[in-house]
RNA sequence: GCCGGAGUGGCGAAAUUGGUAUACGCACCAGACUCAAAAUCUGGCGGGGUUCACUCCCCAUGAGGGUUCGAGUCCCUCCUCCGGCACCA
């Protein structure tokens, strides 16, 4: 140890004894508990940005402190490393996407060691390699097999920039998840797993995490789910056999039907001989959406009468088959009644091309106990209502069903429909399919094979992988680059033997990141994804940390990539996260302004980690990003804030530089140091000691990594404060400050290891933390219990006076002392006193009249 | 519109979950050291009023109300900000 804190020199000392000592290498044990830490897989860009610290540093800590407690830490790491830049930096610069995507791995992988991360490097994965992808095939066959992987024509998002296929949960809000192009409808073949088949469950299986989720990322994936019961209802067509089936969830108000509008691609539209103005306002909209111009602005509600009738069957009422725009094809059944009177969307359609507004359900008043039929029923009242009534309520001019409450009629209407056979209680959810075919190059290939007599053919497992030619054309022309690619598309038939061709849509890159942390716990297996007893070991996960904008996507197809495992007997659980924590972005002042912006290059504001560390340390940095704010919040970049965790990191080495000499021959066991009294302030000493360590080990399973910081600056200001000089401390005092230094060392390693590493090796501890004896602390309660408190005293609710009082001090004798305080005399004299509160240790309240 | 989260000093934030509001840090101010500056150290730092002074009083956790001996914390109403979804029938 130095006199002065160099950060690179032993920073660079300990990245190498950990890696020479293999400090973060684990294997299962059997005697030991296992916890798993994981950090969502980075995409290798080229360049670590300060999101990726945080999200280092906060599993870093955690995992620090799991290991320091006990535990055997898995906590890998590895690479997101297939998908679309490597492919652009192929079109702009002629690089193969290989070669870009493994000259990334390394820089970034050197950024980590930089930033010391204690992953266990030995099981590294990257996506991009035949030995991880193949699985990624493995997987689809099975999915295949079991049905869940399936093939079809459908419109399709389509981002114009990309030039490809976009997922749903990718094409949120109309625009690209990626670069925020508009994204546009396409009919196409492609690739579905059938993720709805557990869109039941994946909403279920919510209860079984709340506890360690938050609440706003069960709320996104519950409204992207977005379960609704209702009924479909069979509306027969007049003087035609056929019917139109529609959605709804609000079965009592049909007899308020006035109309059944269609979606514009409803079949019975194009079945039907339509007038041509009806065909003609069909393809107005089609075109329209296809430029549509602001994505998330509603279209003004339009349609059109098609002349057909339909006769609702509750009533036997005839009414028009309207197409409109504001019906969707793909939720329910493309199709819906229209009840002007009690849904908004029906009134406002109803409003403009004046159709008949019926009311069918009354609020219930308390006052109002008979419901009075309206003598107006029946006939027009959109005069009369402002707005559609939406609210649950009693029905009204509805046949039979008049006088029931909306709850029961719901429940009894879909039950008599069904009886009835033109209609059922149905679920319906809006999660679609998830549509994996991307028509690019840098992807796992999908496999399959597309014979003339065999039709689609699923490559043999014994096959696999299906490898990615090494090399392609890359002309940026919008075809895929691997269609191009002869040797890879020509192939024979491996059922038949003849000529053959290979499917040449890749892999969604989300397929590669539903299942990676499974792979971590076995990552050379060759003959399956993984061990089953290697996962039965270390998964689930136990805390997993990362952005919020996976929300929706990779955590929903995660949790389903689950089920689905589990279901063909690779695990045994259902749900793969317990914890997950959602970190805050890191914003950074943008130039000129006053606003905080997410760190980017386009905005000039970002901050390149690696200055950072030669500037100041990792451990400054790291200790500055866990101290500013806590992890979910929003972290503004700050450098004076850093300047301030290198001075308090300084002023630790510091004390142990000054302390370390008196300290090598100071007792190391408290009995060590028996025989002599503890004087006060080694009492006080270790009294904050053994506070600090329960407040940090609360702290820590909490994730409140904030407050721990805090917490430690306190320990080190009592320290300094304590008065004990090195040269003048007796054997007790010694021990004293040995114990508070060294569980201040330990309990500093998550936060800042590499300096805590060099302290604890000051103070004569060989081997390092973690394969050493150091151990977290344990708090001893009796120590850290207060020998002497300050009461406050309230009279009536306001502080006004202080007692002392020893934490034994009864009820009685605290009671006592309050009413006896001079200055609570002057306060009460000539008053009654009503009562007096006192909680122990805590507060007394006088309550004076 | 619907759903979720949050409003506390100049700033980032604490508050043992109903019991001393503002811990810890940043910034700032003053002092020491220095020829000077930086670094470092010491002290101060919510607002207002009062005392020569030790002190003491009042107000303050987005606004208003309520429950309670006692509310940043619980309940009601409202406002603002952030995030998600958005014609989902």
């Amino acid at each position: 140890m130095d006199e002065k804190y160099f950060p690179e020199k032993i920073e660079e000392k300990w990245q190498r004894i950990w890696t020479e000592t293999g400090a973060f290498e684990v294997e299962p044990d059997d005697e030991r508990p296992s916890f798993y830490c994981l950090e969502m897989l980075p995409y290798p860009s080229g360049f670590l940005h300060m999101g990726h610290v945080r999200n280092y540093s906060i599993g870093d800590a955690l995992s620090w402190y799991k290991r320091l407690s006990g535990f055997n830490v898995l906590h890998p790491i590895g690479w997101d490393s297939f998908g679309q830049p490597a492919e652009q930096a192929a079109i702009k610069r002629g690089i193969n996407p290989l070669d870009w995507t493994e000259e990334n791995i390394a820089h970034m992988r050197g950024q980590m060691k930089r930033i010391g991360v204690s992953y266990d490097w030995r099981r590294e994965i990257a996506a991009h390699r035949p030995e991880y992808y193949r699985w990624d095939q493995w997987f689809f066959l099975k999915m295949y097999e079991r049905g869940l992987a399936y093939k079809r024509k459908s419109p399709v998002n389509w981002c114009p920039k990309e030039q490809t296929v976009l997922s749903n949960e990718q094409s949120s809000g109309g625009v690209c998840w990626r670069c925020g192009t508009i994204v546009e409808k396409k009919e196409r073949e492609q690739w579905f797993i059938r993720i709805t088949a557990y869109a039941e469950e994946l909403l279920e299986g919510m209860k079984q995490i709340e506890a360690g989720w938050p609440e706003r990322v069960l709320t996104m994936q519950r409204n992207w789910i977005n379960r609704s019961e209702g009924a479909f209802v069979d509306f027969a067509i007049k003087e035609t056999d056929e019917k139109v089936r529609i959605f709804t969830t609000r079965i009592d108000t049909i007899y308020g039907a006035t109309a059944v509008v269609l979606a514009i691609e409803h079949p019975l539209v194009a079945k039907s001989v339509l007038k041509d103005d009806v065909a003609q306002f069909v393809e107005r909209v089609r075109v329209a959406r296809q430029s549509q111009v602001t994505p998330g602005e509603d279209e003004e509600k339009e349609g059109i009468n098609t002349g057909l009738l339909a006769i609702n069957p509750f009533n036997g009422e005839t009414i028009p088959v309207w197409v409109a725009n504001y019906v969707l094809m793909e939720y329910g059944a493309g199709a819906v009644m229209s009840v002007p009177a009690h849904d908004e969307r029906d009134f406002e359609f109803a409003q403009k091309y004046s159709l008949p507004v019926r009311r069918v359900i009354e609020r219930v008043s308390h006052e109002q106990e008979k419901i009075e039929h309206d003598p107006e029923a029946g006939l027009d009242q959109s005069v009369m209502m402002p707005h559609a009534f939406t609210d649950y309520g009693i029905l009204v001019n509805s046949g039979d069903w008049g006088g029931k409450l909306s709850a029961d009629a719901k429940i009894e209407m879909a039950r008599f429909a069904e009886e009835q056979g033109f209609g059922e209680a149905a679920v319906t959810y809006r999660l679609r399919d998830w549509g994996i075919s991307r028509q690019r190059f840098w992807g796992a290939p999908i496999p399959v094979i597309y014979c003339e007599q065999c039709g689609i053919v699923p490559v043999p497992e014994n096959e696999l992988p299906v490898v990615l030619p090494e090399h392609a054309e890359f002309t940026g022309a919008g075809d895929n680059p691997l269609a191009g690619v002869a040797e890879f598309v020509n192939t024979t038939c491996p059922t038949c033997g003849n000529a053959a061709r290979r499917e040449t849509d890749t892999m969604d890159t989300f397929v590669d990141s539903s299942w990676y942390f499974f792979r971590y716990c076995d990552p050379r297996n060759e003959s399956a994804p993984f061990d089953k007893k290697a996962i039965a070991y270390w998964t689930p996960v136990d805390q997993y940390i990362g952005g919020i904008d996976h929300a929706v996507m990779h955590l929903l197809y995660t949790r389903f990539w689950t089920k689905m495992m589990r279901d063909i007997g690779l695990v045994s659980f259902d749900e793969p996260v317990k914890r997950l924590m959602t970190q805050g972005m890191v914003t950074n002042l943008v130039e000129g302004t006053s606003e905080w912006k997410r760190m980017s290059k386009s905005l000039g504001n970002g901050v390149d980690p690696d200055d950072m560390i030669a500037a100041y340390g990792a451990d400054a940095v790291r200790l500055f990003i866990l101290f500013a704010a806590p992890p979910e919040n929003e972290l503004r970049w700050q450098e004076t804030g850093i300047e301030g965790g290198v001075r308090f990191l300084r002023r630790v080495w510091g004390m142990v530089w000054r302390w370390r000499e008196r300290l090598s021959e100071a007792p190391r066991k408290e009995d060590g140091a028996a025989g002599a009294e503890f004087s006060d302030a080694a009492r006080a000493l270790r009294r904050k000691t053994h506070q600090t360590i329960a407040r940090i080990t609360d702290d820590f399973e909490e994730l409140h990594f904030n407050t721990s910081v805090a917490a430690l600056m306190e320990l080190s200001n009592a320290l300094a404060d304590s008065g004990v000089q090195p040269e003048a401390a007796s054997a007790t005092d010694a021990f004293a400050v040995r114990e508070a230094l060294e569980a201040l060392i330990v309990m500093l390693a998550p936060f800042a290891p590499h300096v805590s590493e060099e302290m604890w090796e000051a103070l004569g501890h060989a081997g390092g933390l973690i394969k050493g004896a150091a151990r977290w602390p344990v708090a001893n309660d009796e120590l850290a219990r207060k020998e002497e408190l300050e009461i406050p005293v309230q009279v009536n609710g306001k502080l006004r006076s202080r007692i002392r009082a020893t934490p034994d001090t009864t009820e009685e004798a605290l009671r006592a002392a309050a009413l006896e305080d001079e200055k609570v005399r002057g306060l009460t004299e000539g008053r009654q006193v009503v009562k007096v509160i006192v909680v122990p240790q805590r507060l007394v309240n006088v309550v004076v009249k």
